[in-house]
Parts: structure tokens; C-alpha cells; sequence
DNA sequence: CTTTTGTATGAAACGCTTTACATAAAGTAT
DNA sequence: ATACTTTATGTAAAGCGTTTCATACAAAAG
């Protein structure tokens, strides 16, 4: 459509000019009001009209199904009553036209959007990665869109993504986390959209948001009475969390299953890594070189367990004869080293569908029974302890 | 807001039975009538009683800075002539009530979402990964949000999505791909949305899509080149694509430059894996154990390279010096190995990144000079060669 | 046959912005 | 001063569904 503006552009004038000489107001001087007239003509401007929209909206299958758009609009939706007949020939309307209705309208009516925000820690992690897929296919059932934020720990991103999410009027939010942390839980108490967190460590929050995740204590504990039942003793945690302040559950259940079981936690036994293959590496490097070798390594994840197992084999060790090692996670590349890795399997599937019918279910307005909710882990015992 | 509606479900009658009553139509039983008055008394029923939305609107802000909604508008969208002191008036306003456009209303309006669809193949894969965090950096740069479709080859999910992006109204779509693929083409071909592709093979494709790759047929040929440098004369390929028809461009130049260097493939010596660490071990013991030992084993991709790795090693073969192995994508892992893996950089962030940027020409109704832009590779000797 | 009730459908309002056009006020040449 | 022009702002429409309320008609009850 061509407006007052275009021809002001056109003419090099601006549109107030324009508008007056459209409508004989006068004061403008015959030489612009010659070229704008000419503009009008050459660009075709005709005063309020109508431009067609590409695409088909539901009064023009209102007009084919000669019915009101009222009608059409209970067809799609399918609630209330329309007559079979009726419904046929709406159908067949919407079908020739081929006709498919905007979100966008539907969504400032309806207030309410089937979109919904995923925040994952990274993307390439198998972890989140496979949490991700279950989400993924559950939503698609339910007709839920994702608006997925690959996070990396960019708290100014994360505030960005908020916005994001309150702008498009999401209907709610999935946030899978791993690590406590002070600045996020900021920003998550002030976010007023129903939400759902995934493997948070709860260990040092009051928060009272639902959260889905394994029993993170009780499995590390478990990890470490059967090492003592494989009979290791001098044991050693590569933790992903602060050695100090904030421990993780992990670290916190391998030191009292330690103390429990009345064995010695050796100083330098307990290594902070970076959840990944190098930091795991180095982590095992420092307690043989500084300290002594341990009989068993538990690490908190796989990578930082393939790292050490790197380390062990790059200085000649057998494992699982000289030092056993034992990861969390499963991550698919565990089964493929040499020796096989032992670890601890998540029901990821579980985890991410359940946080999707959680999620559904606050959006519609339903309280939960919990605010946690604990999934069975299982330990697989491999090659490598 | 109690609506008639509300009524006639506290009373259980029909909406219309509690018109009649509201409008003193009568036609209704003495005893209903009762029963529905009281129903209005109870829920506190108000004839077009406006409700209050939760969130401030624009109109809200224009109330309280004392101007038109259109003038909130304009300060918003920062164009136009808004003067300073009332731009600084409605800023304060849309500050003290937290006021957030309605995304909904603005994209209603003006028939662009800002939303752009991401196809990837598989979001685990370190290759499409990394692109796929270029393509977020910069679609955030631009205010673009992503709606992103993990493919996963499912051609029945992949027509759904392209669904769902219409009924979005979403701005463009970019899709990451590897392998030719007749379905895809037929839905690629159907669908009208601005599109760019990343790493399609198009060898085999009349297709004008703008696509983004390396030159995989310069890259392979160069590799087979290298090894030849390096002596290797027995080179083995694993392809990830069909072998007869549809051959991958990396097929194709492995085979023109082994004539070229009037090297014979030999029988057995061209095997097709699945992309995956396992193929690539079996693809190699397919070799050996039907064939012959090759002096080196060019992989499609890295995860194959590292299968045939593992094989090499669980046979005793030492590398390189009884056989090299060299992979694509330089993956995570493929410097993780023992020995290093050798492997072809691509500049993931430089095509990821410049994907955006065609996309936003695109959408903004703008040509592309080229339907295929090429990337530099770089070939990465490490041990394993 | 009359009264009551439900079924099926339409008209119009609504949700929230942006935009097209109009116009008062303020400059700027002449 | 006068004759133009631009600046700055408002009014109302438009964009496209859904929803509310009203109502014609059919069916059931009395």
C-alpha cells in the first residue's frame, strides 16, 4: 500500500505537507505541490486503501463457509456446540483456502501463548542434552513451542532471556541447572512465570520452586559403600562444586559415607575440577604428584573421571587394578573407553517429560503436591572399578 | 470476570436460559429463575464489567505520562520526532510501571516476529552445536528469538515444524543439514519462509537455496593429497553417505584424487558407517578382516575416525606408524585421544554467524548475490597421521 | 397447545500495538 | 509580516482471532 509517507519521501517533503495538499489546505508553494501531486500519480496513492493480505484469515473462510467467523473460531477449537453439517463445510473451507490461523492474534486474545522456555546449562552436554529431547517430545504432544536458551553461565544473558520470556508472555519456564548459585537465584525469585527446575542441588536454598532430580546424597552414598564393598579404602572425590562454602550434595554424602564407613579422608583427597576432561585430568594429577595414589576415584562427573582415567594411564596405571574409577552420568562415551567406565545412570527421559506435565499443570493453575521430586538412579558397575 | 457463562455453569442451565433472565425475556421456570438470580448475586455478576489485565499496556504508560498511546509508541520504537522532554516523561512512566510491549500485539501489527526457526540435525553433535551458539550470539544481537527444532531425521516431525513456524509467522528459517535427502527437498521446496542452509552437500541438488559450507569436495581431495605427501599410499575412505547413488562430495574427491594420483582403491577399501563412533570401528574391521590392512583410513567424520581408532588399537595396530587416521570436524574429543586424532577444522562460528546475517538480508526482502557460500577449512595434522 | 430449556449461530466487543493521516505549534525564508 | 515547512503530537483504524451475550429455532415437558 502506498502511504502519505512513501510520497512525502518521494517528493523530499514531509508527510504534514503531503497531507495538505491531498486535502486543499493551502499554504504550500505551487512548485512542491506540483511535484507531490505528480508523485500521487506516479506512485498511486488512493486514500485508505485497503491492502489484501497474503494469506488467507478466517473471515475469508467465514465468507466461503458462509458462516460467522464466531463459527469458524469454534470449529478450530473444538469445544462448543456446531452442527456436523456446519463443521463439514468449515472444514472443507479452511482446507481449500488453505488456511492456517495466526498465533499471534490467537495469543493477545487467548492471553496465553503454548510457548515455553527452556534454560540449559550447554547444549552439547549429554546430560542436559538428552533431558532436552524428552522435553522436546513431550511438549510437541502437549503443542507446546520451545524457546530454548543455551545458557553457559551468562547472567547478563539470563536476565536477557527473562525479558525474552515476559515479552513473548511465555506460559512458563523449565530450567535445568546443576550448580547452587547465588546470582540466579536472584533472578529466579523475582520471575513470576510458573517454573520448573531440573537437577538444582538444593542443598543450600530455601527456595520452594518444584525441582526434579535424582537423590543426589543418597547415590553418592551408595557409591561410596560399594567401593568399601569392592574394597577400596583410600578413596578419593573429584568434586564439580566449592570444596568450602556451597559443597554439593555429592561431596557432602561422599564425606559422611566416608566417616561412616570409619575411613580416613586423606588430605588432598578431595579435588575441585571444572566438570570437564582436563580439569578431571589435572585434579588426579595433583593428588598423586602432592599427595599418594588412591585406591578408588569417584568423580561427579564422567568427564572429569575420563580425565582422570587419562592421567592414571598416561603414568602407567591399571585400572581397575592399581586405581579404580567411578563417573556420574552415563554420558554416551563412558562405554566407549578402555576400560569401560563405571557410572551412575539418570532416568534423564523421566526427569525431562515429568518437568513438562509439572510445568503443564502449574499453567493451568493446579498447586503441586512437592516441591521435589526424586528420581531413581542406577549405578553401573564397568570395567573400571 | 464473571462472565454468563460462569452463571449458567453455577446454575446449571443453558447461557441462554441466563440471557433470558438478565434481560427480562422471561420464557423461564420460576424456580431456575430463582436459582440463576441468586447464582448473579453470589458471583457478583456485572454486565460488561471491564477486568483489569494483570500487566500495564501502553495505554497505561500514555495515561500516566500524559500523552497519546501513539506517542509511547514512538519513544519506544525510537524513531520519529518525539520531543526530549516528553520522550524523558514517558521513559519514566514505562519504568515506574514495568511496563513490557505485548509481543503478541506489536507482531499482530506488524507482520514480523522476530522469530526465526533453527533446524539441527542432532543437538548433541559438537559440529551443529557450535554453529548453533554462533546462530544464538548473533540472532541475539539482533533481537532475534530462536525457536529451535532438534531433526533428528524425522521427516513426519520435520513437516510439523515447518508448520508451526507458519502459524508463527516466524521471519526465516535456518537449516542446518548434512546429507542429501529426496523428503527433505520436496519440504524444503514447498516452503515459503526466507531460508538459508548450513553444510548441505548439494551435489547432487538443483536447488537455489543459499547454503553455507566449506568446500568439501577441495577439502577431501586435499586430504587425500596430504597423506599421499606423507606416503601413505593404501588409503582407505569410510563415508557417512550412501556409496552408490547420492554420493557425498567427499566420496566423490576422495575417489578423483586417488585417480589422480593413479592410486587404486582397492576392494573393500570405500565402506559406509553411520556418522558414528561405532560404524567407524566396524567399517575398519570390515576392511581388515575381509580385505587388507590399509596404511591410512581417511573418515567422514571424526567419530568414525575414532571407532576406527579403537579397532586399530584393539587389534594392536600402532598409529601411525602401522596405520594413520584422519577424521573431519575436529570434534571435542578428537584432540582427547591417544594419540591425537588428526581432522579438519571448519569455521563453525564464521558460518554460523554470517548464516544470521544472509537470513536478515533476506527477510529484509533483499537478493543474495550467491546461492553457495564457502567457507576456508583447515587441515589439522596431529599424531594420528 | 403452551411453557420451558437447550442447540446452534451471529454481531460486536475485545486484546494491545502500530500506523496513517491530520493538525496545532514552532521555525525559517523572503 | 507573510508564506511555507517542519516538528511534535493526537485520533482512530487496523491487524486477526476469540469470547460474550443475544436470539432464532427445535425439542421436551407439562
Amino acid at each position: 500500500m502506498v502511504t502519505i509517507k512513501d510520497i512525502a519521501e518521494a517528493a523530499e517533503v514531509s508527510t504534514a505537507t503531503v497531507s495538505r495538499v491531498i486535502n486543499n489546505k493551502g499554504n504550500v508553494s505551487a512548485a512542491k505541490e506540483k511535484i507531490i501531486k505528480q508523485k500521487i500519480k506516479e506512485l498511486g496513492y488512493y486514500k485508505n486503501k485497503k491492502k489484501k493480505s497474503s494469506q488467507p484469515g478466517i473471515k475469508d473462510v467465514a465468507q466461503a463457509a458462509e458462516v460467522s467467523t464466531a463459527t469458524v473460531s469454534r470449529v478450530i477449537n473444538g469445544d462448543a456446540y456446531v452442527s456436523e453439517e456446519v463443521k463439514e463445510k468449515v472444514l472443507d473451507s479452511i482446507k481449500s483456502l488453505g488456511y492456517t490461523p495466526n498465533v499471534n492474534a490467537r495469543n493477545l486474545r487467548k492471553k496465553q501463548t503454548n510457548l515455553i522456555g527452556v534454560i540449559i546449562p550447554d547444549i552439547l552436554n549429554t546430560v542436559f542434552g538428552r533431558t532436552l529431547r524428552a522435553i522436546e517430545k513431550i511438549a510437541d504432544q502437549n503443542n507446546l513451542d520451545l524457546l530454548i536458551f543455551n545458557y553457559a553461565s551468562k547472567y547478563s544473558r539470563l536476565e536477557n532471556f527473562f525479558n525474552i520470556l515476559e515479552r513473548r508472555r511465555a506460559d512458563g519456564l523449565i530450567f535445568i541447572s546443576g550448580e547452587y548459585n547465588k546470582k540466579e537465584e536472584e533472578l529466579i525469585k523475582n520471575f513470576d512465570l510458573p517454573l520448573i527446575q531440573i537437577f538444582r542441588d538444593r542443598n543450600h536454598e530455601n527456595l520452594t520452586i518444584p525441582n526434579l532430580n535424582i537423590n543426589n546424597y543418597q547415590m553418592a552414598y551408595e557409591v561410596v559403600n560399594l567401593l568399601y564393598k569392592n574394597n577400596y579404602r583410600k578413596i578419593a572425590f573429584i568434586s564439580g562444586s566449592p570444596l568450602e562454602e556451597h559443597k554439593s550434595s555429592r561431596l557432602l554424602a561422599y564425606e559422611k559415607a566416608m566417616t561412616d564407613l570409619d575411613l580416613e579422608i586423606k588430605e588432598g583427597f578431595v579435588q575441585k575440577g571444572e566438570y570437564d576432561l582436563d580439569s578431571g585430568y589435572q585434579a588426579l594429577k595433583r593428588i598423586i604428584e602432592n599427595y599418594s595414589v588412591p585406591e578408588a576415584v569417584f568423580a561427579a562427573n564422567d568427564e572429569m573421571a575420563l580425565g582422570a582415567m587419562r592421567y592414571a594411564q598416561d603414568i602407567n596405571l591399571k585400572i581397575p587394578e592399581d586405581i579404580a574409577l567411578i563417573g556420574i552420568d552415563n554420558i554416551d562415551i563412558s562405554k566407549d573407553s578402555v576400560p569401560e567406565l563405571s557410572t551412575v545412570d539418570q532416568p534423564y527421559f523421566e526427569i525431562g517429560k515429568k518437568s513438562v506435565e509439572l510445568l503443564l499443570r502449574l499453567i493451568k493453575g493446579q498447586k503441586l503436591e512437592k516441591d521435589e521430586y526424586l528420581f531413581e538412579h542406577q549405578i553401573l558397575l564397568r570395567e573400571s572399578v
